[in-house]
DNA sequence: ATTATACTTGTGTATATACACTTAATTTCC
DNA sequence: GGAAATTAAGTGTATATACACAAGTATAAT
């Protein structure tokens, strides 16, 4: 307990959480970068890609396999709805809703494809095959803590 | 620490930012969890350490310092005012603005300091000495990526 | 001194995120 | 068959994030 300046030091920061922040934020800004011919954000991209994973899936079950709040996944198809990316219809089970991917949302995945991939083979190269294995695993175990 | 849950691997996405994005997320609510006593979020606790460790700093100055993009941290340290953990007036260049942490902001951050200590410890142990050091490194070299 | 340039902040807009609460429909249990 | 428990979805609220644009202030150039 030293010297308490040297607690924030420039970079990284002493929080694991911080930095993991700060490099998903710096990732992220990286692939929508790429992906902007497109037209989608990495997130929007990955949304889509599930879409098509799980085919006539419902809201929650599409939220669990990603992962992310119901709500969440609620609220970020609104905008894929509204260009016309994917649409949503009654499900058997009133309750629920069935989630499709359109032709224009199949379009719009195959071009977000290729340029996903350039974006990836970018990342993977900037680190080598070896941290890139190491990332995987330690983001894996990390994701782990997340409730259920 | 009573938090973690070992039930992983969960697999990972073949996308690397997808897998960046999902650790982000579960790492922010564990420690947002663990800082549930002291009433703000990591986000916020890292707004207000870095106010402090840059004091009577502007805006512009401590977005550069957080690495997060300016109007975003203008519209952070919104709940941060109302809630007068901090104080924002007039700098010495008319154009500036000081910010200041007010007393309850520095009490705030003396009870969030323990309870950051804590998700930290839980965090490090989980991982082992090893992998966060490799965790860090590849962090960084990640966050890189951001323009400047 | 006036103009041009650079800097600092604010706002509109939009997406991403999640908790608490509510409503509606199905299933379970007696 | 009907009450109770479970499940699916929607909404209100709030924070986190950043781009485009606008407006004000300071400094540099002439």
């Amino acid at each position: 307990m030293k010297h308490i300046k040297n607690i924030y030091p420039k970079r990284p920061s002493p929080c694991n959480c911080l930095n993991l922040r700060r490099a998903s934020r710096a990732v992220s800004q990286f692939y929508d970068k790429v992906l902007e011919p497109c037209g989608i954000s990495i997130a929007q991209l990955a949304l889509l890609r599930h879409v098509e994973l799980a085919e006539k899936t419902t809201i929650s079950k599409l939220a669990k396999l990603m992962r992310i709040d119901r709500t969440t996944l609620n609220r970020n198809m609104k905008p894929l709805v509204e260009t016309g990316l994917i649409s949503i219809c009654a499900g058997k089970d009133s309750r629920t809703k069935q989630i499709n991917l359109t032709p224009a949302g199949r379009r719009t995945i195959a071009k977000g494809w290729e340029l996903w991939g350039e974006a990836q083979t970018a990342i993977s190269g900037y680190l080598g095959d070896d941290e890139l294995t190491q990332l995987t695993q330690l983001l894996a175990k990390l994701e782990a803590l997340a409730p259920d």
